[in-house]
Formats: structure tokens, sequence, C-alpha cells
DNA sequence: AATGAATGAGGATTCATTCAT
DNA sequence: AATGAATGAATCCTCATTCAT
């Protein structure tokens, strides 16, 4: 119990405040716990960061499967929007999992940087593979200009990439939702037939 | 002399490290001189901080200003490919300002949190503008397909923002330069005439 | 145990040498302890020192109240000259706290000249009504020429304080009892029937 | 100029917030120079704080051998009282010199201990002296009861002490002069014949 | 006479961590 | 599983002092 409360205390806290910026004192006071309480449960600091890390990375990496999951009868066009979509719905869910990914994808702590880096390139890959087969399922229902798959993937990401920070940086739920779907029309209307 | 070599040396590793990553000692090492050294010249470490947070964020506003000058020859696709080409050459020039601005950008350190997001509205504005007038001028060339202003707006600084991260994500020049060109022309293909 | 050697340790240095003359690391030696080990009992350096402050109040209080005990059959005047025999002894049995206590209220640190200043009013207050009684009682007696009260009450506390400063400044006993003395049969002599 | 201006900032400074508590720093500001300034006067702080003192002790020493003359045409009682009279001149007009006094007397920094009550030494043993005949002249002029000397000396200059603290201790002018003369007549009422 | 730059020593404070309980 | 006590290492910062100018 204490364990994961410690867990969930500890992704709010480094997502929020960094590593170096978060003690761990607050992360025990948040708990209602002592500081060496958390040594019953995790060996240093760097574990309980590690441990955490990697619960996040595989709330992401869920995430990313899933995205695979249930899009049997939907068009490309369907898939990607919800792409898109659950993103969006990942990032309200989870929001100390997902800022605390983006946050260590781009600024890793300095003993983490290689560790992440390798984490985090399974899951691009899978993503992209992901986003490469829709773009050709659009092409094979006519949905999508025939063209070359790598710029049309490459847009895709990017736009993703786009939206993760601008729902970390812009609050406001209503300017996230109108920019969500001004950005994907103005995709599709990019590549679509 | 000591005074900007220090300024530097705190932007590249508070750009890299962060505010509680970095410490003093380090930034004075850098530069060859001893701690307290720094105290003649700044008053704090919030101070050196700040004094870097400005210096960084006149570079990205110089930056952004500068976007809107000698496009008058140019066609509305050539100002907004131009726009993401700086905005590379940006990056490319000014490292440790760019990291810098987009780090605090998203992650600022909680004392400054207000101070940072109010000076981010402004270069905010001012490029939401620059890029509402190019559309304009795009549609009145005929390039641009006439259509509401706004979704263009959110989309093309959506490609910003989505590159911003890419740059310091992957570090390959080679990829880089791709991804930029294929998000351009999708961006292009999905608004244009 | 701790704590409380902290706290002793902290009331002799603080009275021998002054606030800013002490070092955390004077009163952790002391007691056996490392510096940081006062910050498991107390806050911050101001913390301990109006800690002790506190203390070595609440121990002069408790000798000026004590005053107002036992004196239901003596005299006035063995009344009078008993409360300069208790302040000698409180200084002989509390040499630590009365040193802290007459430092602090002839020279407060900056950042306590009000709290202090307060902190005495009332114990000043408790000890001018005392004497005023005394005398009043005096005068019942027949001891004490009729006369106003207020004179020798301004004159009975001047010879407390005079008696103070002289205890601190020589330190030999006999120099001092001969001058506690000399003092009370000058003053009584002045009061007198 | 500087010098002097040093010195009397030095004066006030450490007399108000103790040696510790005073940063050269302050002093220099105090007087509109940098820090390093005061280097070109003094070897160190201690030689600032030792010139200044024997500058206080100086003004000091010239009060109490001045308190010696012109009681020529005096009544003992006169003269007596003008002392008491002139101690509070003395802190009335000098009141950095005199609160510096006190305050080192009593509390002096553990490395100049010795000095300090050596130099103290002289002047005490001359005010000693100044009182002593003074008593003598009033028992022959018949004002003051036949007694033995020491006592009454002992209580005169415990009234000095008394009405020392009592001067820095409440800042009232008016409060300060009633306890004198209160002071003073109980004192003569003690020892006139 | 005065300053700007720099430093060594030291001071308060925080923090991760250990250990006995 | 949890805590109170304690610590070593490090951090920010101050201060007296020096030195070249």
């Amino acid at each position: 119990m204490t364990r994961n409360k410690l867990k969930e205390a500890a992704m709010r806290l480094f997502g929020e405040k960094g590593y170096d910026g978060t003690a761990l004192s607050e992360i025990a006071k948040e708990v209602g716990v002592k500081t060496p309480a958390i040594y019953a449960f995790y060996e240093s600091k760097e574990d309980l960061f590690m441990t955490v890390f990697r619960e996040a990375m595989d709330s992401y990496n869920t995430f990313i499967q899933e995205l695979s999951k249930g899009r049997e009868k939907l068009s490309a066009r369907e898939s990607m929007y919800g792409i898109l979509s659950r993103q969006y719905e990942f990032y309200r869910e989870c929001p100390d999992a997902s800022k605390f990914v983006l946050r260590y994808m781009v600024f890793p702590p300095v003993f983490l940087k290689e560790t992440i880096e390798e984490a985090f390139l399974h899951s691009d890959e899978r993503l992209t593979k992901l986003v490469g087969t829709l773009i050709v399922q659009g092409m094979e229902e006519g949905a999508i200009r025939d063209q070359k798959v790598q710029p049309l993937v490459d847009s895709f990401l990017n736009v993703m990439d786009g939206l993760s920070i601008q729902y970390f940086y812009y609050t406001s739920k209503e300017v996230y939702e109108r920019k969500l779907n001004h950005v994907f029309e103005t995709f599709w209307n990019g590549v679509r037939s």
C-alpha cells in the first residue's frame, strides 16, 4: 500500500519538479510517512526513480500498444484520429505518468541518459510501424493519396509530438480540443486523395 | 569578461541539467574561477538564472521578431518554409539558448512558473500574428485555399512545436532535415489550393 | 537527551559569545554531535536561539514569581533583602540563564528586538508591583518613612540592576557579597523611618 | 576624513550589533565607500575595532577625568548629583561611544577579554577614588553622616551602574530623568547626616 | 585613496542515507 | 513496516582579506 502511494507521489513530484528538484522528504510527507520509510521499499532515490520510470514507461507502452487494437472495422482516417484522441485521453487519465514520460524523454537526468533513450526507442518503433500500417491501409482504402509512406509517417508523428507539448503548455481543455481538431484536419487534408 | 563567461556556462549547464541539477561550483569551475567569484556579478543563484533566462528569452524574441523581416519579395510558401528553416538555424546557432528556452518553457522551476509563463506569452502572440498574416497573404496569392485562418495557424504552430521537440530528441542532422521537409510538405499539401 | 544538552550548550555559548559569535558547530561539538544533528531538534539557528531564550526567560520569570512567595512572616526589610539574596542565588545557580537574560535584555539581536522587549515587560511589571507592595508594607509596619512610593520603587529596581551588572563584571564572590550588603544598607538607610 | 567617518560608523554599528554581527561591508556602505577601502586605513577588522575601542575608551576616560574638575565651590552633594548628571549628559551626547563602552565592558568579544578588562580597571579606580574623596568631603562638610567610606562608595557606584543599564534599556527621556532624581534622593537620604 | 575581481575559510542548511529500535 | 537520531557530503552564501590597477 505504502509502496504504491510512494510510487504515485514520486511520479507526480518527479514529473512536476524534476529529479533534483524533488526531495525524498517531500515524497514521504505526501504519503504521510517519514523519509527513512522509503528505504523499506526502495534501495535509493535512483531506485525509486527508476521504478517509477519503468512504471510510467509501462503505462506509456501499454497506451501505445493498445493503439493497435480495436481498429479492425475502422477506416484509416478514423484510426488516425483515434490515435490523437487516445493520446489526449492518456494525458487526461494519467497526467502524472504522461508528464513524467514527456519530461524525461526530452530532459533525462544525466545519470540515466542512455537507459532512457534506449527505453524510448522501443515504443517509438512500435508507433512508427503502426502509423505506417495505417497509412498503407488508407492508401488501400483510397482515402490517402498514393505517395511515399515515410513523409506521412514523419508528419503524423510530428503532429503527435506537437500536440504533446501543447497539452502541457496550454492548460485549457477547450483550447486543446480545438487545436487537436484543427491540426488533424490540416494533416488529413495534406494526405488524403 | 568573467561575467559573460559565467552567463554562457550557466546557460549551457542550466539548459542541460536543470536548475536544481546544476551547482554553482560547476558553473564556476567551467569558467576557471572559484564559486564565490560568482557573487561579484550576480546576487544569487536565482539572480544568475534569471539573468540567463532573460538573455535566452531575448535571443528567442529577437529570433521571433526577425522572422517577420525580409519576406517582402517572398511568396507565403517561401516565408513559411523560411520560418521552419530559421527555427532550425536558431537551434543550431544558439543551441544553448534554445535548449534553455525549450526546457523552461515546458518545465519552469517552481519559483519562476508565473514569471516565465508571462514572458512566453509575448513571443507567442507575436508569432501567432505573423503566421496569421502569412496565411492571409497565401490566400491572397491564391496559393492557399480559401478557408478559416485559425485552423491553419494552429496547425503551423503545432508543426513548429513538434519540430522543436524532435530537434532535441533526435540528434542527427540528416534525420532532422528529412523530417523538416516531410512535415512541411504535408502541411503545405493540407493548406494549398 | 541530546535535545536538552543542545539547549544547555546553546544557552551557555549564546550567553557568553553572543548570537553571531556562536557557530552551530561549536554548540554541536560541545554536545559531541555533528552540526546537522541540531536540525533533528530545531528548525534553524534562530529557532534554537528562541527556544533557549524562552527557557531562560521562563527561569527568570519563575525566579521573579517566586520572589513573592514565602514572605508572609517576614518584615518588609527582610523581604527586600531577600530579593537581592535570591537574585544572587539565581545568578549563582543558573549562571547561564541569567547571563543570557542579561545580555539579550540589553543587547538583543536585531531580528528579535521587539519580541524580546515585549517579553521583558511582563516580568518587569510583576517585579515593580511586588516591590511596590513591599514598600507599602514597610510603611504600614512603620519601618519605612512615610513618603511617595514610586521613588523608592525606582531606587530599589535600580539597586537590582546595578547589582546585576556588577555580578557579571566583577567575578569575585567576596567582592560581590560585600557590595550587595553595602548597597542594601545604604538603600535601607535612605528609606527607613 | 574617510578614516574618521569609518570610525564613527564602526562605533555605532559595533555598539549596536556587536562585533560579529557587524560586517565590514556595512560599515563601508554607511560611509559610501567599498569594503577594501577600509584597508587603506586599518589593518584588519580587529584593528578597526581596537581603534574604535580606544577612542570610545578615551571618550569615557575623559568623561571620568572631567568629573573631578570644577567642583571646587560645590558641596559634596552637588558634586555627586553632578556626576550622575554628567553621566547622563555623556550618554546623550556620545550615545555611540557610551553604548559601545557599556556593551564591551560587560560583554567583550572573546579575543579581547583581557585587554578590555584591563582597560576598564584604570577608569574604575579613578572613579572609585573620586567618589571616595567626595564622600570624605561630604563628611567634613557635615553633610554626610560619619561612617565607613567603602559602603558608600560601593553604593554610589552601584547607583551609577544601575542608571547605565536603565538608560539603554528604557529609551524615554522623561522616565530616565525621573528615575535619576528618585534614585539620587534615596541614595542621599541613605548617606546624609 | 579607492575599487573591482578574486579567494579561502567558514557558516547555515538540505539531503540521501544508515542504523538501532 | 516504520521511525528517531545521526551523519557525510554537498549546496548556497557571507565575509575578511588580498592584489593589481
